[in-house]
RNA sequence: GCCCCCUUAGCUCAGUAGGAUAGAGCACAGGUUUCCUAAACCUGGUGUCGCAGGUUCGAUUCCUGCAGGGGGCACCA
């Protein structure tokens, strides 16, 4: 432990978040929970600065480049060459190269060990992602989610955090039954029947290959039955072949899960019936015009909502309510659940459910992402599941690759919308951001294969400015990881390797590595060493191959 | 009709838990290879941060209204 919080400590940000905290304090000043730290847009600012003398001026009414000035008085030194006032108050910190040496040497001796923390405090944090139902293959929407969630789990695991991911299967209800249905019509079809489709159920291709495949596998025996007698064997053959199929994409894409929780286990083992039971204890169920409903009103929600119907069914809200009671008593500390962006309107009813069970507000954080728009050579692209026309996460895997496809879904914050060209991601020109990142860690590698063997000694004095420069962004990798973990976004790391390699390429023209100069070989081949490690924990981190060759 | 999200360079998007001169990629034009991978690099330039008010020492960021785009409104899932 104590190991951990000295690491925490001395990474760049960290340590002047602590001199800032001691100054405050000898100063009797009121401690911010956080003390901001940033990177300065200007780089002739210096190398971090803090806005902290600004944000003081509120509480002590005075000016804030007065409070600035008296942090000066009494802040520890030791590590920085240079702090001054800028503009209107903000603290401007220089580090002492020997400082960021030390942090550049630990960083080669530790490797990826050096971006430790325990932010996470082994809290248990549950996300649970994709969900789609298995009424048919998983799409490009599907991926997007499948992307930030796995990177997410990724990041919040390095971070301390204790992570379950889980995929929540809406095997009951009505959209399973249209599924058999349509296997069903599509068998008749086989059999030689002229029937006509529904419009609510699902036409794609990959139900013809389902009745197909049954009909392999039962040949006659079932030839001419009715849906009555056939129902429960072809939604049960049809729903397993399509879990397989998700199951399959995903782990092809690099996503795993460790858990998938069934919707039609909670009716069978009775957590639908026990989880309403037990909110009409607490008083939050309540009987109106034959149906009982929820009053999620008491929780912010607009209305109150059915959770058993007049009829005697449950509402899908219901098993969804049953499934959040299960996820609360498995001892979660915080919930996250990711879900496309059309859901949003049920966010505050699960919200309420959750809080009546118990839970904070602050324990369940459900992400949206927004839709993907899908274009076709710069042309928008109509998709729907039922008339089957869709691009599938398959096709995008096989056709674009799965490191390309995470990726390009990582670029973007993930509640904006993100057009998704298929056309120019096949192209795999430089309109893929993915191949610029990976080529400067290839590139590297390549150094090091045509070096031979290599020790990671440097001599900090032989560094030039552009050597500097990529120092310091190597160093700001940590605080750049913790903002991606605190804000829950990954798509900060894939924007800081961007940059990060576009430095490293630029570099790379501009000066030689080896040369007959061993001891500048030695250095330069040190910083390489430094962002490569960087390279490859960041894509690691959104689940992208970091290759030694391209 | 009500609610949520979005609107930043020609295009696609970062940034903003109120702060310094608002950034990147692409596209476009020109240039770079006897040299560790040219999937690269260098040089070119743009902004009423949708509009209008408000709060503030300070607003692209917060609040209100309006406009445009998307999504959602059920005893559907």
């Amino acid at each position: 432990m104590s190991v951990l919080y000295t690491i925490y400590l001395t990474s760049m940000h960290s340590l002047l978040r602590k001199k800032l905290e001691e100054a405050i304090l000898k100063l009797n000043y009121q401690l911010e929970p956080q003390i901001e730290v940033e990177i300065p847009k200007n780089e002739s600012f210096g190398d971090l600065s803090s806005p902290v003398a600004m944000e003081l001026t509120k509480t002590l009414k005075k000016p804030p480049r007065t409070i600035a000035d008296e942090i000066l008085s009494v802040i520890d030194r030791e590590f920085f060459e240079d702090i001054s006032i800028a503009g209107p108050g903000f603290i401007n910190f220089k580090f002492k190269k020997e400082f960021l040496f030390n942090q550049l040497k630990e960083l080669l001796e530790k490797e990826e060990k050096f971006f430790i923390t325990d932010i996470g405090r082994s809290r248990k944090v549950q996300i649970e992602f994709v969900s789609a139902n298995p009424t048919g293959p998983l799409h490009l929407g599907h991926g997007r989610g499948a992307a930030i969630g796995s990177a997410l789990s990724n990041i919040l695991r390095e971070a301390g955090y204790e992570v379950t991911t889980e995929y929540y299967i809406n095997d009951a209800g009505k959209q399973i039954e249209i599924l058999g249905l349509s296997v069903y019509l599509a068998l008749q079809r086989i059999w030689g029947k002229e029937v006509e489709f529904p419009e609510e159920c699902y036409k794609g291709e990959y139900i013809k290959e389902i009745a197909q495949e049954l009909y392999e596998s039962y040949g006659d025996s079932i030839k001419g039955r009715s849906y009555e007698e056939l129902g429960d064997l072809i939604i049960d053959f049809s729903y397993r072949k399509i879990i397989n199929e998700i199951k399959k994409d995903l782990e092809d894409f690099g996503v795993t899960f460790d858990s998938w929780v069934s919707e039609r286990k909670l009716y069978h083992t009775g957590e639908v019936q026990r989880a309403i039971i037990k909110l009409k204890e607490l008083g939050f169920v309540y009987e109106k015009d034959g149906a009982l409903w929820f009053c999620s009103t008491s929780f912010g929600d607009d209305k109150d909502r059915v959770v058993l119907k007049s009829d005697g069914t449950y509402t899908y809200f219901a098993s969804d309510i049953a499934y959040h009671k299960n996820k609360i008593e498995r001892g979660f500390d915080e919930l996250i659940n990711i879900w496309g962006a059309d859901h949003h309107g049920y966010i505050p009813r699960v919200k309420a459910a959750v809080q009546a069970l118990g839970f904070k507000a602050s324990q369940i954080k459900i992400l949206l992402v927004q839709m993907v728009n899908l274009l076709r050579e710069g042309k928008p692209f109509q998709m729907s599941k039922r008339a089957g026309t869709f691009v599938t996460l398959r096709e995008l895997i096989d056709e674009i690759g799965a490191d390309t496809t995470r990726f390009i879904f990582l670029t973007r914050r993930q509640d904006s919308h993100l057009e998704f060209d298929v056309e120019v991601a096949k192209k795999q020109s430089q309109e893929n951001p993915v191949f610029y990142v990976q080529y400067a860690h290839a590139r590297i590698n390549s150094i090091f294969e045509k070096a031979g063997h290599v020790s990671y000694v440097f001599n900090g004095e032989l560094f030039n400015e552009e050597e500097m420069r990529l120092i310091k962004k190597v160093l700001q990798y940590p605080m750049i990881f913790e903002l991606a973990v605190n804000f829950r976004e990954p798509h900060r790391i894939t924007f800081y390797l961007q940059e990060l390699a576009s430095l490293f390429h630029s570099y790379y023209h501009k000066h030689r590595v080896l040369s007959d100069d061993e001891k500048l070989s030695q250095t330069r081949l040190s910083l390489c060493r430094a962002i490569m490690i960087v390279l490859r924990h960041g894509l690691r981190m959104l689940g992208v191959k970091a290759p030694h060759k391209m």
